[in-house]
DNA sequence: ATGAAAGCGCTAACAT
DNA sequence: ATGTTAGCGCTTTCAT
């Protein structure tokens, strides 16, 4: 009915002070059974929904958090945003999704909206904070919990997985199947990700005893094209792999795509592993063999310290390593050795 | 350096009243030059950083409206969200992402969010709205467009396509390139847009003289899995069609994949077209057959009819009908009549 | 257990 | 062009 129904007029309404309705709401063992009702029947009565703005003023705290992914449109990040939403809504918290497309602009406008008080915190997954912040710097202090990524150089409460360790397993899977010819496709070895994953399949050649060869490592950007021509030069070797570890499963399925198209079936000619189990993963054709993480578990563990970090616990340096684990399915297959 | 600056600290170090850095900051014009400059100098020589939840009461302003969908979950949104979310950012609007997962208690809670200005308005991409509300009352008056979805029985602006249009025009497309026995995977059709795009598929059978047969409509949910049971059913009629039309992608790519495993290929078996042109519709293999929607438009249009809303222009119940088109790729061919 | 009163930081009348 | 003043709606001491 009312247009704009305030704590005031509740109070009226009910015949007690506006300190004793904010009371009967936020703390009603404080208030006496019978206040509380009669403010609870003039709510009701009024039509009374509080408004927010005032208690954010009042508070400093606007119960919003963002989470900054790089990439909005990519669908591996969507299940972590459950995970963080979900663990959001428990404390009565909000979370907005935002995406700097590594545009360092973007990245600012993030923190200053923390700044501005327009946001509570950050759930940082770009790999990076934006140029010029320092942690040190009182002024710019913003509650941060990095997730997925992480920083070097740089304290802050982490969580992610063991990249080196997931892609030494990868790669010793593969050789476990007896392929002795690895491939990798790789991501940008610029960003840290993508070396972690890259030293694991090192390592994880080391592990099996078997030589790297530099030419069956073939950068790309983890996209499906890049995939695809990664496939074109891997098969122009001699001998060609019979076994690619991909450092994500958008550049497997364009790796397997390509294969096909050149007359190699996988996982009959070429066995491919991708990493991070999108769900497309499993539907593709054939279901793709991949390393999977709790993407749930990493996204409500970041909000859970985040929230620890904004209610004033003490969190510490936090670095969280989630477990992941190979999900084998039927791009992989054993290597037959058809000899002469 | 502060720990909390405020306008005050600006105004005192520049020597003027707070209303005049108010107005230094969002009115320079009303401002002289040398006032301006003296005071951006104390901002930076004090490191200000405005408050918005000062703003935001005063101004009963948020400056944040929330995209509501069903399921983030689906790539489909995304492309949408960067759409609306462009055009936030021109506004200097903030835009949350939320989604229902069909159920009625997060369906209000977003709802409540505006009532509570937490947000200032809605973009709704549920199909519906929350049991109960009625836009007539006054008391419930909540900013709202409709995207995408559409609404039996409610007046409010929506922005969307014309899916019995689109549905007609993809069945035509079949029809055209030879195809008699032409199938359809619906979505569940309590949904007007399932029926919606049933209702095409029939009229595009009509318009091509052909009859329909009810045994080649299966009804599905809108999954990968769905597609593939679909499938099962039409390749065991007799005569099997020889075309499908999904209604949506991710259907499409399921009859896909169950058709080849059922040893038919496509398209030189079965033609499958999709619907919404999904990203990894381009990349499927093989590569599918679709309509696109002008996802990214159809989202900053909707922001905008929000947005002049808010601002309080006269936008009537504005009913947008954007346009979609048949993008033709490798899961469609002619029919070739190997009758004996 | 309840009330009175003082703001949180900002903007917008209204003056000058 | 600038200053004064009065809140926006709420929570939270501090009294009682």
């Amino acid at each position: 009915m009312a247009a704009k129904v305030t704590i005031a007029d509740v109070a009226r309404r009910a015949g007690v002070s506006t300190a004793t309705v904010s009371r009967a709401l936020k703390q009603p063992d404080r208030v006496s059974e019978a206040t509380r009702e009669r403010v609870q029947a003039a709510i009701d009565a009024v039509d009374y929904v509080p408004n927010s703005l005032g208690r954010n003023l009042r508070t400093q705290r606007t119960g919003t958090v963002v989470l900054v992914v790089r990439d909005i449109g990519n669908p591996f990040y969507l299940e972590i945003f459950r995970g963080v939403e979900a663990a959001a809504r428990e404390r009565g918290l909000s979370v907005l999704m935002g995406h700097t497309e590594n545009d360092a602009e973007r990245e600012r406008w993030y923190f200053d909206m923390v700044r501005e008080r327009r946001a509570d915190g950050l759930i940082l997954m770009t790999g990076k904070l934006p140029p010029g912040f320092r942690v040190t710097a009182r002024s710019t202090r913003v509650p941060i919990v990095v997730a997925l990524e992480y920083l070097e150089d740089v304290r802050l409460p982490t969580v992610r997985i063991d990249n080196v360790a997931a892609a030494r397993e990868a790669t010793a899977y593969l050789a476990g199947l007896g392929h002795r010819r690895i491939a990798h496709v790789s991501g940008p070895t610029p960003e840290l990700m993508s070396r972690d994953r890259l030293d694991g399949y090192r390592a994880g050649l080391a592990d099996a005893g078997l030589a790297g060869d530099e030419a069956l490592i073939v950068r790309g950007d983890y996209s499906m094209a890049a995939g695809r021509e990664a496939t074109a030069r891997l098969l122009a070797l001699e001998p060609p792999p019979t076994a690619v570890f991909c450092a994500n499963d958008e550049m497997a399925m364009g790796v397997i795509a390509a294969a096909r198209e050149a007359g190699v079936e996988v996982p009959a000619g070429l066995s491919v592993v991708g990493f991070d189990d999108i769900v497309f993963a499993r539907n593709f054709s054939p279901p793709l063999t991949t390393v999977a993480q709790p993407r749930q578990e990493i996204g409500q563990r970041a909000l859970e310290l985040l929230a620890a970090q904004l209610a004033g616990e003490p969190v510490g340096v936090a670095d969280e390593v989630m477990p992941t684990r190979i999900v084998p399915r039927a791009s992989t297959a054993e290597l037959v050795t058809s000899k002469t």
